[in-house]
DNA sequence: AACTATTTATAAGA
DNA sequence: TTCTTATAAATAGTT
């Protein structure tokens, strides 16, 4: 829907690629919430960009309430043991931020004009009081992300904990009664109807 | 974009709300991977529908590491934000050297972004080693900018000194036979050699 | 960042 | 339902 016909396939120029997903990022985020508001569904759209930035939309409160339900439906599924090697991988992908030291070119930049720029050792206490702020930040942040991480790990700890708790209740269940045929039954008839629906 | 402008809003009809499901369900299906295509970027999808039935589109493998690595963003959450708004705050405070604030503008755009930038605690080790690098250099400027203004003011208390021995001789000299005038004479020709020196 | 010629998506009709 | 078609919406290339 352009001038002309586009191709389905990567756009290979830097800058109207860039365009194009600024665009189309968002009508597809447009998209989703209509289609949740439309048709009363659930919807979550994730998109991280190529330098990993995130743009996400979600009809609920969180998308983490939906990819909770996913991965109730799914996660169990296939291969759960699959997740953790995908995220390393997805680590070692990324190129790191201010590659080959873009900092430090640009202090060295700085400095090196010192005879034509006159620097005088005010300057450097005040560019000196900056570095130390973005220190400071760096840190806090650094800080948070790991107390968060962990409070994170111990909320899996957790759930899993129960999860597993319920699994053996149920077990125990169908074993005490001998209710494993009418279990099957059910099972088919879930089948049968999400088979049938559009 | 049909036969009528569609307000958007719940289709309380439920066979035409099925219907636009299924349509707009797979428009927005396309459009994700178009997106994921074109632009060369991560995108999941997840859709429920009323009755719990999954549709969902990955552009990678598996839409689990999609997702862990939203949790690795979100997870860091509500702490990162503090610390984002704490580094605006602290930017807007300076002006001066590296012209509005250059190096903050920096660290805050690879640090800040919208509520969500997938830094690892990796990247941010990265970061502060920079900005260390950076303070020591700064430092060691500094340092240097002091030391040698400390010798500077040395030399010129030395030349000092020695213009002063020369004139107090000069003085002791002109007392004994009468050379006022030549003396006089002499300090005009150093002041204007200094005036025209760059 | 706007514009506009086209393509694409889709609402309603058959 | 599925197919068709008029129309709205999205967007590729341009300025």
């Amino acid at each position: 829907m352009g001038r002309r016909k586009l191709e389905i396939k990567r756009i290979e120029d830097k800058s109207a690629r860039q365009v194009t997903f600024t665009k189309r990022r968002k009508g597809l985020l447009k998209k989703a919430k209509e289609l949740s508001v439309l048709c009363d569904v659930d919807v979550g759209v994730i998109i991280f960009s190529s330098r990993g930035k995130l743009y996400h939309y979600c009809s609920t409160n969180s998308l983490t309430e939906i990819l909770q339900q996913y991965q109730n439906c799914v996660a169990m599924g296939p291969g759960a043991q699959t997740a953790v090697r995908g995220m390393q991988e997805a680590k070692s992908k990324y190129t790191g931020l201010l590659k080959s030291g873009e900092l430090l070119q640009i202090v060295d930049r700085e400095l090196g004009e010192t005879c034509v720029n006159n620097l005088t050792v005010k300057d450097l206490v005040h560019l000196e009081k900056q570095l130390e702020d973005a220190l400071i930040q760096i840190r806090a942040t650094k800080t948070h992300l790991l107390l968060d991480s962990i409070s994170n790990l111990h909320e899996k700890e957790k759930m899993l904990a129960e999860e597993k708790r319920h699994l053996e209740e149920k077990i125990a269940g169908s074993k005490a009664d001998g209710r494993t045929n009418k279990m099957i039954m059910d099972l088919n008839v879930i089948a049968d109807s999400q088979m049938t629906e559009q």
